[in-house]
RNA sequence: GCCGGCGUAGCUCAGUGGUAGAGCGGAGUCUUCAUAAGGCUAUGGUCGCAAGUCCGAUUCUUGCCGUCGGCACCA
């Protein structure tokens, strides 16, 4: 008689621990969040992952610097990250660092299928050295073929023998997967330009570095002179979050997932790691959602601007369901949003402390004395359409990753309830009837809403439950 | 340079071959149950510019201007 339950899984990108967990992150964790809890609400089994991703270069340096060793600064840093479950009220239950030995075994294994596959093999790979930096540069970091930091210098060339993957072999795979799939990587502009790129034709990349330059990296199966170039292993995370290669079962059920990734890891996620998977014979991912960047102010965050919002002190000022709501109400999911603390506030004031959490507490300031029939119901017909509507709506906008939309949905139960007090005049009145109206909206807005900010919709339905008023968002003063 | 998106009220954006809509902000007003909250009303736009197709274009076509993004070894 048990339904088999539905397998869920969803994963974030893992951020590279070179620096803070940024405000960016916090945007993908989130969205991932809400699409993992409503799943769950669903009756979903729920797989929700995401993690740290450690090896590398940069983090080598990064250790260096700090006078540590790099798995001491991969500790502190991936530590970091993981604070921010409590801080954002996350609900991942899995979190993968690249430096786990389980991870380490699966990335290998992965390498020896794609191995097995013909698809990697050695090959010079020239790259250009900056002697002023001391540094590897790419092509697009150079000006006229000249470091700019110091154009005074010649570029070096290195060759440096290197394992290579055998992308351009998957061109018609892939091509062939976007065609079949128009829902494969969403917004479909960027599935059109996966496309486009595709289209014109695929390099082999290398995947492997010299250990004896950089030690920090895993080691090639079967050559320990050379290590996985950071991103090789660091894409293997979603499948060995799973269990996988020994927990078959369980990457069975859940594999393949949904991925969200931000816009500059379009060509990684929905390209190389999709070639990567064919390649060692595993099925492709499902879908691939892409989201944009959070602007301050309209312009990028760096430090030398000294503009970078830190999510930590933010949901210490305003709270943590504050801060989910705005990222999730005010920036159109797949494209940049920007954030300042004007735009910020004003949302809060108009949309948290006006909004639900006023209706919360008027609605409760004239229930408090009042006797009510323990059955919620709505009479109001009106009100009942305006909700069953909504429920329509949302669902197809939460489907649709359209989550500043969903929640306008939401709002409009809240609109629709204030003007029914107003015409009502209930703190005359004191109508029974419409008082259990309201319950009843007040309950559906706080079970709708358990996605997005998931303490206040508990807070809200116990509200109605124990009709004693909380208030939810106190109002920011404009003069600070 | 090539390819693609966008350019609609102060701001963020919807939208349609028949002379435009929402939310927020601002203005006025009603009300007091509530977090100086809530309701209502009015105001507000030559729908980037120019030409073309059509009885008629903001909506289709072309050109131009502006803007943003992609054009590989950036985790």
């Amino acid at each position: 008689m048990f339904k088999k339950k539905n397998k869920f899984y969803i994963t974030t990108t893992l951020p590279y621990v070179n620096a803070d967990p940024h405000i960016g992150f916090a945007l993908e964790i989130i969205q991932a969040d809400v699409i993992a809890r409503y799943h769950k609400s669903l009756g979903e089994e729920v797989f929700f992952n995401t993690g740290v991703d450690e090896h590398g270069l940069k983090i080598f340096q990064k250790a260096e610097e700090n006078k540590l060793t790099p798995q001491e600064y991969c500790n502190i840093y991936a530590k970091k990250f993981d604070n921010l479950k409590q801080a954002l009220n996350l609900s991942y239950n899995n979190f993968v660092r690249t430096t786990d030995l389980h991870h380490i075994e699966a990335a290998q294994t992965f390498w020896k299928l794609c191995e097995k596959n013909g698809d990697i093999y050695k090959k010079i790979y020239k790259s250009k050295y900056c002697v002023g930096c001391e540094l590897e540069k790419t092509d697009s970091e150079l000006v006229n073929g000249r470091c700019p930091i110091h154009p005074n210098l010649e570029v070096e060339i290195i060759d440096e023998e290197n394992y290579f993957f055998r992308y351009s072999k998957y061109q018609k795979d892939l091509l062939k997967l976007y065609k079949k799939n128009p829902e494969f990587v969403v917004p479909n502009s960027k599935l059109n330009e996966i496309a486009m790129f595709t289209e014109r034709g695929l390099e082999d990349f290398s995947i492997s570095r010299i250990k004896e330059k950089m030690p920090w990296g895993i080691e090639v199966p079967g050559d320990s002179k050379q290590v996985m170039y950071v991103w090789f292993d660091a894409l293997v995370n979603y499948v060995s979050a799973l269990g996988w290669p020994e927990d078959k079962k369980k990457f069975k059920d859940f594999w393949p997932g949904l991925q969200i990734a931000g816009k500059d890891n379009l060509r990684q996620q929905s390209s190389m790691w999709q070639a990567m998977l064919l390649s060692a014979g595993l099925p492709t991912s499902k879908q691939i959602f892409i989201h944009g960047f959070v602007t301050a102010n309209g312009q990028k965050m760096s430090k030398s601007l000294g503009n970078v919002i830190n999510p930590f002190e933010l949901v210490k000022k305003y709270s943590t369901d504050a801060v989910r709501y705005y990222l999730l109400r005010e920036f159109s999911p797949t494209e940049d949003g920007d954030f300042t603390y004007e735009k910020f506030e004003q949302r809060y004031n108009a949309d948290l402390a006006g909004g639900i959490g006023n209706l919360v507490a008027r609605t409760l300031g004239i229930a408090k004395s009042e006797t009510r029939s323990t059955k919620l119901e709505i009479r109001n017909k009106e009100l009942k359409k305006k909700i069953k509507e909504v429920q329509k709506n949302f669902k197809f906008q939460i489907s649709n990753f359209k989550f500043n939309e969903a929640l306008a949905s939401v709002w409009e139960i809240i609109a629709f309830c204030d003007k029914y007090i107003n015409e009502e005049k209930l703190w005359e009145t004191r109508n029974p009837q419409v008082i259990n109206d309201l319950f009843f909206a007040i309950k559906e807005i706080g079970i709708l809403l358990d996605p997005f900010l998931p303490e206040t919709s508990a807070k809200i339905i116990k509200a109605v439950e124990s009709k004693k008023s909380e208030n939810l968002f106190p109002r920011i003063d404009k003069v600070k």
